[in-house]
Formats: structure tokens, C-alpha cells, sequence
DNA sequence: GCCGTAAACATACGCTGTAAACATGGCGAG
DNA sequence: CTCGCCATGTTTACAGCGTATGTTTACGGC
């Protein structure tokens, strides 16, 4: 390195900007990003570090401060970079052709938004880490108000809908005590003993685990539990909907 | 220390155990989890390290891990505290007295949860960071699918209800960029800046933030926008009910 | 007395984020 | 051409974290 780094002056005008510039493309805050996205995808959110991510670009942890502020906001280019995938995926929903076609154009943007959050696991925990607001994710959220506006929501009645949403109108839902990956199918026998102590969840999975209809999928399948909640909830504004408008 | 320590084997029979127990009431579980709570509610959650939790209790943080497996098992144990403190508001509430009653116990119940997660406000955080269930939480939630099924829910409903309330069930529901801290009531300025960019949050922000009704309670009420979401939820519940009433 | 055992302690290791000083190399001004 | 600036990357260092490991201390049963 020392060595072809020796070239003379003149030499260093005509491949020194090449040899260095080209050998190392110059980091920036796009590259940066670009790769802490990629490494949480692959290796997930525990092992962003400062130290991996450098590494990961063949560069001392300490240069990537030269283009994020410290690790927080690097988290919130994360984000910034996941929010913008989604208006891209939100983009290619059909805007709503008239009042009643609201709902359709809701659920299809949040399902849209769901895919993209499929895509990055890490998603939804390091969103709803973040405790101020992302241009992008503003963006989005506004794009959503617009289509209930459309859809003759009063202000009023956007503004709940957005908070009874909360984290489904990005496309995800926290679901409390995950099986415990691997506790799928739970053996007669454990389910004999959860039985006696959980008496209704132990009837629910006698009851859930013998409907044959939802075998093939396991017992709990997170799209249709998504969506099931989110209909509730869009049926529901639905309803209010009619009752609010005119009112603004 | 060494001194009073050194009385002989005969005073050792009377006075032993009251001096050196009741001088530092023996360490426990209970006690490092009491601890841990009261901590994370003066200091909040991330003031909860292994050494200052030692400090606390006038011990070495190393001490701690004779009766706790390690810090996430510290953070179940906390959860346990605060299911068993949930549990014990729910047990407050009157239970279904008929079918149709399920809506008013459910509602209370899930209010009931709230108010101890307004005590603690670390716990929806440390809850959704848990990847395992807790056994005092499943406990609450079956308690929750007991007062459906005095509903007339079919098992398969109530699968589905759980996971459409997910964390609304224990009373909270994450916010999505929280108002900055200090952000409440935006100057006009920064509300005309935001209108350009995002013209349905601005027209939002007008609409909420002139209507007299709210004023009082800042613009944004949590526990307004959180029952609102709940009712969404249970009124859609409701209806669903009585479709599969007889199901099973 | 002795000894096993449980609890508390002391020390140390590897990992984290990041402050601070330093090296380097391209670029515009004199 | 030379000088100094500025952006980028490196090196070193530090405090704080969870926790592995080994040692001390106190107590109950033989």
C-alpha cells in the first residue's frame, strides 16, 4: 500500500485520483447507509456496530463519523432509507377514484408498506426506537391522510385513525411473546399441562390446531392476523366516516 | 465488622443470625426485582445497569447474579412485576354478567392494565423487547380470552382478537414519533413551513389545533386517542361476535 | 472443631460508542 | 510553485457495559 502509494507528483495527477478514488469509491453518507441496511438484513440489528459496519466497507469505525453524526443518527438514516422504500412501493397503488374507493386504497398502501417491512425484519423495532420524527416516514404518514381525505374524513377523525393505526399503518404489528421460535407445535403433552393452567389458550389451540383449513400454514399465520386487524379497523373508521362528514 | 463478627459459638445461637440478617436484610429475588422496578420508574430504563442496580442495594453488581441469571433474565422478572401489578388491577373488575356483557368487562379490564403501565412507563418498551412469554402476562391474556368467551366467541375469533388488540390488550400502544418532548404546540411559523410539505398533517394540525374543545388538554390526548382505538377494535369485535356465536 | 455451601466480593476480559490528536491528499489563493 | 485549508481516514484512548472467573466470608450440620 505504502509502495503504490509512492508514485510521484505527476503520476498522481493522471492515476492518483484514479488509483485512490477508484480503488476505494469515497464514502458517503449514502454508501454508509446503504451498507448498515444491507448488514441488518443480513446479520440482523444486533450487529450493527460501528466497528462491523466499518469493516464491512474496509474502514476504520471512526471514518464513518465523517458522514453520520454518531450511531443515533445512523439508525434514523436507516429508517429514512426503509421509509423511502416504502414510498416507492406506496407509489404504485392506484390513488383512491372516489370517496367510497378509501378504503381500498388504505389497505393496499399499508400492504404495500408490509412487504417492504417483510423485506427488513429489523424494521419495526428500530422505528419504534426512534423517538423523533423522519422526514420520510412524514411523508408517508401524510400520503395516508391524503387518501382519507379523499375519503371525507373530518380532521378530526384523521387524527384518530391515525393513532388507533399506530405502527399497522407502516405494516407491522409488535406481537407480544413471539412462539419462541422453534415452540411451534407444541406438543399434546405441553399442551395438556398449559391446559390446566391456561385453560382458554389451551382451548384455543386444541380448537385452532385441528381446524385442518389452517394447517398448511401453522397454526398462527402473521399476514392473515395482520390483515384481519386491520380491517377491523378500517371497517370501523368506515363507519365513522359517514358520521363525520360535512363537519369539515 | 470483623469484631462484632467475632463473638463465640454460644452468642452466635441468639445473636448471629439478628445482627448479620437484620443488618442487611438478606438479598433476595424479590428484592433485586423490587429494586430493578423502582429504579427503572425513578431513572428510567436505561439507568438500569447491573452495576448501579448493585449500588442501589449496597452491593457489588457481580452479587446480583446469585439470584438472577443474567440481565435479560433480570428484565423477565421485571415483566413478571408488572403482569402481577396488572393482574391485580384486572382482578379489581366486576366479571361478565352476560353475554353481551364481554365489551364493559373487556374494556375495564384493558383500562385497568392501562393505568399500571402510566405508572411504569418503561414497561411497554421492556415488554416488547422480551422474545419469550412471560407467565404472568399469558395469565392476563387468558383472563382476557375468559371474558370473550362469556362472549360467545368462537375459539377461532378470539385467536384472532388477540392478536388484532396485540399490545392494546396490556393497555399501551406504541407511539410513532413520540411529539419531540417540547415539539407541543408548533409556533405558526413552523406550521406554515410544514403545511408546504405535508399539506394534510398541516391542514391537521389547523383543524385540531383551533377546535376549543381539545385546548385544554393539549392537542393530542393519549388516553382519548387510546380508547378510541380500543372501541374501534371491540365495536368490530362485537359485530364479529355475532356471526360466530355457535360455532363452536 | 471441621467442612460444605451459599452469598458477596474483586479482578479482569471483551465489547460497545465516541472524544481527541494526528496523517494525508486534493484544491484554491498568493 | 508553494502555502495553507479542509475533508477524509487513522490511531489511540477512555468510560461504561455484561459477565466469566477466582477468592473471601458467614453460617448450619456433622
Amino acid at each position: 500500500m505504502t509502495a503504490s502509494g509512492h508514485v510521484d507528483a505527476q503520476a498522481d495527477e493522471q492515476a492518483g485520483d484514479r488509483s485512490a478514488a477508484a480503488r476505494r469509491p469515497p464514502l458517503n453518507r449514502d454508501r454508509v447507509l446503504e451498507a448498515a441496511v444491507a448488514l441488518a438484513d443480513d446479520s440482523g440489528i444486533e450487529s450493527v456496530t460501528m466497528r462491523r459496519l466499518g469493516s464491512r466497507l474496509g474502514v476504520e469505525a471512526m471514518s464513518l463519523y465523517n458522514h453520520v453524526a454518531n450511531k443515533d443518527a445512523l439508525m434514523d438514516g436507516m429508517v429514512e432509507r426503509l421509509a423511502i422504500e416504502v414510498l416507492e412501493a406506496a407509489g404504485t397503488v392506484d390513488p383512491p377514484t372516489s370517496p367510497t374507493d378509501w378504503k381500498r386504497a388504505m389497505r393496499t398502501t399499508i400492504l404495500a408498506a408490509r412487504s417492504v417491512m417483510l423485506r427488513h425484519p429489523w424494521g419495526p423495532g428500530v422505528i419504534e426506537s426512534r423517538t423523533h420524527m423522519i422526514p420520510a416516514v412524514v411523508t408517508y404518514f401524510d400520503m395516508l391522510m391524503g387518501i382519507m381525505r379523499v375519503g371525507e374524513f373530518s380532521w378530526d377523525l384523521v387524527h384518530h385513525a391515525m393513532h388507533a393505526l399506530g405502527s399497522r399503518a407502516l405494516g407491522f404489528s409488535q406481537e407480544l411473546f413471539v412462539p419462541a421460535d422453534g415452540d411451534e407445535d407444541p406438543t399434546p403433552a405441553e399442551r395438556d399441562r398449559m391446559k390446566s393452567v391456561y385453560p382458554n389458550i389451551g382451548g384455543m389451540l386444541d380448537a385452532v390446531m385441528h381446524d385442518p383449513s389452517e394447517e398448511s400454514l401453522g397454526w398462527c399465520d402473521d399476514q392473515t392476523e395482520f390483515t384481519f386487524g386491520l380491517d377491523l379497523l378500517l371497517d370501523g373508521l368506515d363507519v365513522h366516516r359517514g358520521a363525520s362528514a360535512g363537519t369539515d
